[in-house]
DNA sequence: ACTACGGCTGTTAGCGATAACATAGGTGAT
DNA sequence: ATCACCTATGTTATCGCTAACAGCCGTAGT
């Protein structure tokens, strides 16, 4: 009554494999594969078996293109390797666990060109949203995000205009308020350490902030030093040594980031530099790896973690597809003062 | 002559939206958006404009259904948050780039039934190939691997058996090269730091290959310490603490990672213990973190960047579908003796 | 003038699934 | 016994795009 097997065993399974395997419609052999709608338990089984014996795997392709409903998340952001963006990842997976979506990355290596055809890339795939990392974008990519007819989610980010929601920080007042610690604890000569990135809009920000209250003090940076690539830890040390050895008088070193504040701190220590007494230290982003250190470095933390969760649940929430007004969610980063400031 | 556009705003658009728009065939549309056959240039340049003006982004799924191709690459690893892979992607990012092929990143967290889950996923959307970290899967998942007709890479280890074809190192002998330069520079009391995972094999293969020489020497593991979870850093200084606590002569510390034998020198310098003299260290990856270290930790580096490169140009090489048999690359690590083992 | 051919465009038929509706039995209420 | 109704299954028509082939036109060769 079967059919004889004399498929070409390369040929990929199709649902009418199954079908005719088990002896039902197409639809059955679906809705089993689906856990949708009614089926008795003896076909079920028969159908499950049969799905299993030959080793098929659903065309998602095909499902999705019918159904006009795709379960991925477009997460769009501009690096892998600096442990920031690896934890709102962790974030975001967490929460879409149970939603039934799924995260898919994109990476842009702070590039816009390339952030824009990732994102052409992405929705070409019609996700049902996109988390996007910063609030900066083309002209073209923010066209696209706001036609797409999805939710878009722009995270990390609070300091200008979003497209639809977004969930981060003010990085000018994470600035700030760093500012207002490190002048209140009595420290005048500061200088600034970081990356050199262009498009790092967020470090920019901080930066910006920071100096506008210093000025507002009647002071200015005492000096400032960038660099780019190469390992944080190293390039940290070696900016310090380069400041101190420019301006000994320096009394306070603002990194843009932990990373390379802990490769400062490391150099303050070897050098035996009275830290946080001669020279005081902060960085940015209340990374885990500072819990190791010999001394904790002053910073901020970032948010991480809850903005993945955050921005997740925006996207798993309007899923059923009641297009809602975008919200913007403000998150306040914490200043943990470590051991890197004198205390007042 | 042209309808009127009475169309749904939020209507996502398709090709024939493109094609009215520009007053030729879908076809035609199709074939200037993918730079296809031939188009006159007259034709090609209305039909872009039309396509940029109504901010067309092309549909993907049903292309690739239609053509039965996907530029995708399914990319399976068990973790973003330790820096090495990261760096493996990068390896394949960079690779493929030219290639029109794109990765795709799913996570696992060390557990083979996500594993599995995450492998079908990905089959499920018809990627071009798959690179998944490790040779140890469920049966399931071999079978799916092996079944889906596409060429598959499993990275990192070669100690074992491929589904197809494999980059990587050999842990067990990177386990046991290391053994041999411990016991050259004449350490005896070694014990061995590392991770609690069970399903970290290739750590497995480390220690194995490592206790396997030390055996042959008369030797077995003088204090062993574990740990799950956390700052890796931190842990790295409370695992060595508590072991240096309890086994006081113990004269070497070899790390299952670099991260946590970084820890450990940390914890050695502060204690002003006599590194590499009285205790040596050695780690595990080649991590570039390492430089920025008051002292260079031994290590191996795990040759990543170009495990990532060979396996996506393994990839890249057989998408014009010629379905030939899988090769193994064995890549070499180098001992990178540092500062924290004896000079001999 | 006739044929051949290459450049350009259109037509037709799926790709593999699912939505929506249709149908065959059984069940319970009246 | 009749009808309404629910369960379990099948049928039909897309989804948006591309492969494959078909057609038309002009130019060049003979």
């Amino acid at each position: 009554m079967t059919k004889p097997p004399v498929i070409d065993p390369r040929r990929t399974l199709t649902l009418r494999d199954v079908s005719e395997a088990s002896g039902v419609s197409e639809m059955t052999v679906s809705r089993v594969l689906r856990n949708r709608g009614d089926v008795s338990e003896t076909t079920r089984e028969r159908v499950l078996e049969a799905a299993r014996a030959l080793g098929y795997v659903p065309n998602k392709i095909a499902g999705a293109l019918a159904s006009q409903r795709v379960n991925l998340v477009g997460v769009v952001i501009p690096s892998l390797s600096n442990m920031v963006f690896p934890e709102v990842m962790t974030g975001i997976s967490e929460t879409l666990e149970d939603t039934g979506l799924q995260p898919v990355v994109g990476v842009t290596h702070y590039s816009p060109e390339r952030e824009e055809s990732v994102i052409y890339e992405m929705l070409s795939w019609r996700p049902s949203g996109m988390i996007v990392a910063g609030l900066e974008h083309t002209e073209a990519a923010r066209a696209m995000l706001a036609q797409a007819g999805i939710p878009i989610v722009e995270v990390m980010d609070i300091d200008g205009t979003a497209v639809d929601s977004a969930v981060g920080i003010s990085h000018d007042r994470a600035g700030r308020q760093m500012a207002e610690a490190i002048l209140a604890a009595g420290y005048r000569r500061i200088a600034f350490l970081g990356t050199m990135m262009p498009h790092d809009h967020r470090a920019r920000k901080r930066l910006q902030g920071f100096e506008e209250v210093l000025s507002r003090h009647g002071l200015t940076l005492a000096d400032r030093e960038f660099y780019s690539g190469g390992s944080a830890l190293l390039k940290g040390r070696e900016m310090t040594a380069a400041v101190l050895d420019r301006s000994p008088d320096v009394d306070f070193l603002y990194y843009s980031n932990d990373m390379i504040g802990a490769g400062g701190l490391l150099h303050c220590l070897d050098r035996g530099i009275d830290v946080p007494g001669k020279v005081g230290l902060a960085g940015f982003n209340g990374v885990e790896l500072l819990d190791g250190l010999p001394r904790k470095l002053a910073t901020m933390d970032a948010c991480r973690l809850e903005i993945g969760r955050r921005a997740a649940q925006i996207i798993a929430a309007k899923h059923p597809d009641g297009i809602i007004g975008g919200e913007v969610i403000e998150l306040f980063p914490t200043l943990q003062p470590g051991d890197t400031i004198r205390r007042v």
